[in-house]
DNA sequence: AAGGCGGTCAACCGCCGGGAT
DNA sequence: CATCCCGGCGGTTGACCGCCT
């Protein structure tokens, strides 16, 4: 059972706004401020209830809010953030000023990743959907193996970059001497559980779970050094994974850190109203000191990442 | 002209994290 | 430490609109 319901129901209007009620909330924000939401629709006579007026004005009435439509930029942005980080459109969204985390969401839903599926690549995980059929084949023919470690990511999704780009990005990070695992300090029982897979398998089910489970403690590590801004979802993941539930989904995002980070101090630390804007800029940050922004803009400027793009190396979304 | 259908997007719902008490 | 409350988030829904047949 979740909370109970922030206000009463029987009492509150639902539905479209009507210019009437925007301009009661317009008006009282404006002149009080946002904050308590919970009091606004009392003191701003409107028959609403709190989280809808907070929602329509982040949403709509907000100052500086972008209406028009996304730009190419804009687009661009998008999935690569969407690459890094997964569906966190709240960090997305800061990222572009003057849109708000449902304008990315919708937008992403609705146009991005039939973009991405036309050009073969799946939306999820933004590889290649050739290569997801390669490996779902693949796996199809191999016997069931079981999770080797009640700990493991078990069900985290392969890397989302091609493969050759996920393993070099790891490659970098593990000749930093970055920590890997970030719920325990290095120690021979970990490695112990952590075997390195073998190598001259062409494609292996464990190989994954190694290489994702370790992208997804390291961005909890990396999480850690900005300051615990943000419970990084590989948290998440092991919390599921001990309920009894798939965590994939919870560490989808981790595992879309793209290697895992752990750079040095960026800064100080990371709070304020600023801190998801600041988070990002850190894992931006991040990328350019290991080189995985390159790693994805060359990706993005690949026409083989788009499948079906024939001959532009840049982005070409039109259609 | 009208009904079906799909796309878009505003709004709602339920859950979670964190601060206050 | 436990509980309550609030803001925030992501997923989902449903109304609306335009296009097609």
């Amino acid at each position: 059972m979740g909370r109970p319901p922030c206000c009463d129901k029987a009492n509150v209007k639902k539905g479209p706004w009507t210019p009437e009620e925007d301009a009661k909330l317009l008006a009282f924000t404006s002149t009080h401020g946002t904050g308590n939401w919970t009091t606004v629709p009392q003191r701003a006579g409107l028959k609403r209830c709190g989280k809808s007026c907070r929602l329509r004005y982040t949403n709509y009435l907000r100052p500086n809010l972008k209406h028009e439509n996304f730009t190419q930029e804009e687009e661009e942005l998008i999935v690569t953030l969407h690459a890094m980080l997964g569906s966190r459109w709240s960090l997305i969204a800061n990222q572009l000023p003057g849109r708000t985390d449902n304008d990315v969401k919708n937008y992403w839903n609705t146009k991005l990743s039939k973009k991405l599926r036309q050009r073969g690549i799946d939306p999820i995980t933004h590889r290649p959907i050739a290569d997801l059929m390669h490996s779902i084949g693949a796996l199809a023919i191999r016997p069931a193996q079981p999770p080797q470690h009640p700990n493991t990511s078990a069900y985290l999704p392969a890397p989302l970059l091609h493969d050759a780009s996920y393993h070099h990005a790891v490659d970098v990070l593990q000749q930093q001497q970055v920590v890997i695992d970030a719920d325990a300090p290095a120690s021979p029982d970990n490695l112990d559980q952590k075997p390195p897979p073998p190598p001259q398998q062409l494609l292996k089910w464990s190989d994954f779970l190694a290489d994702d489970d370790a992208a997804a403690a390291a961005a909890a590590e990396a999480q850690q050094v900005l300051g615990g801004q943000q419970q990084y979802q590989h948290e998440a993941a092991v919390k599921a994974e001990a309920a009894g539930g798939p965590g994939w989904q919870a560490g989808s995002s981790a595992a879309a850190g793209g290697g895992g980070r752990a750079c040095g101090d960026n800064g100080g630390g990371v709070g304020g109203d600023d801190g998801a804007a600041a988070f990002i800029d850190a894992i931006l940050d991040c990328d350019k000191e290991t080189g995985v922004d390159q790693l994805i803009a060359e990706l993005l400027a690949d026409p083989a990442y788009y499948a079906g793009s024939s001959s532009s190396p840049e982005m070409d979304w039109g259609y």
